[in-house]
DNA sequence: TGTACATCAGTGAACGCGCGTTCACTGATGTAC
DNA sequence: TGTACATCAGTGAACGCGCGTTCACTGATGTAC
């Protein structure tokens, strides 16, 4: 046998990743199976030799998305945060941060495609759902308990994707900070709220 | 002189209603030229008579949807409303209402094409901005004056937009319907909160 | 150990199709006389 | 009032390009002997 198996499945995972990379910075239909295999250091007739199509491809891109957190290389810079509260505050400011917004490697799925992902099929669709209910218990554990505590984290959630959809949308400078300020100013005011 | 002035303006907003619609259901590139002049009724050629490009169009339908705005119909079916805070509490409702989240023809661009603008010319991103701005306004005006009314609106335009995003994300029609109801409720509180 | 061979990951040219755009033309309209 | 005419909104065929996909080929690799 030719090559071992890791070897393939080395490539493939070359792929996926240079795919999730592009299509976060600009969309499905406008990112070519050629500009992903040539970004993956490949060309495009091998292409179909990992999958069956370009959809394929993206179903597996969304997957390796949301499987790995990607604020989990920066935070492990620092110390281990473990205390709920600090965790908490410390995702709302770098999930509104500049360094986040310039950084489109580091998007989340839950605003870089969102669109992609209302048309595409059922199980991108779960996997955003996973990744929407995980943030929220971020935020949820991080408060002590009380009626409105779900409420107050999905709260955050909204003002957190909110907040940088809007970003990305508008080409003025002075907007696009104020709108993240706005929201962070008022998600980190819901985490320290008194419960009701 | 062939044609009153009348005439050709109302074809061109038969084409742009028409684009405005199919963009929204489908997306930016999913939609052709040819499809959006059918569903108008007309013919391929014709389309540059009106527009320099597709991206023009686009811009054209993004902006339609702040001057002609679909929840003026609907809102126009009981008294005209001038108050401000009154006309402010209503479009936080309607825009978070499962109304409007069924009905694919009264969705909002900010949340409907968001990824399509990011990677669009500058014209669309104008309309975009405009977009945000006027919103914000409208919510901006429900408040007396005071050092973060605009910061407070801003929030506000953040939470419809981000309830929204999710909404439509996820497959889940519990959280479909809670994330919205906690967006509503922390941006009503905001247009009824005390000024700082 | 060395060599011949089979496998298959990767190559790059080519195909077909759809779409944005162009262009020569048509024909409905208002105007001039 | 009737007719000839100029205008230009709208038509539909055609063009060019890019992209998803296919395919015959290459050459690096592990195996058989």
């Amino acid at each position: 046998m030719p090559y071992n198996a890791e070897h393939k499945l080395r490539t493939r995972g070359r792929i996926v990743e240079s795919a999730r990379r592009l299509f976060n910075h600009y969309g499905f239909e406008q990112v070519s199976i050629d500009r992903i295999m040539s970004h993956a250091g490949l060309t495009r007739g091998g292409f179909y030799h990992h999958f069956d199509s370009k959809d394929q491809l993206y179903a597996a891109a969304v997957t390796s998305f949301a499987s790995c957190n990607p604020f989990a290389a920066k935070a492990g810079a620092g110390p281990r945060i473990t205390e709920p509260r600090k965790l908490a505050r410390m995702l709302v400011r770098m999930y509104l941060s500049d360094e986040v917004l310039d950084d489109v490697d580091m998007h989340c799925p839950l605003y870089a495609l969102p669109c992609d992902v209302a048309r595409a099929g059922l199980s991108p669709q779960q996997a955003y759902t996973d990744l929407i209910r995980s943030m929220a218990h971020v935020y949820r554990n991080a408060m002590p308990d009380s009626r409105d505590a779900e409420r107050r984290a999905q709260t955050i959630v909204a003002l957190c994707v909110g907040g940088m959809v809007l970003a990305r949308t508008t080409n003025d400078p002075e907007l696009r900070k104020s709108l993240r300020a706005a929201a962070r100013q008022q998600a980190l005011a819901l985490l320290e709220e008194e419960p009701a």
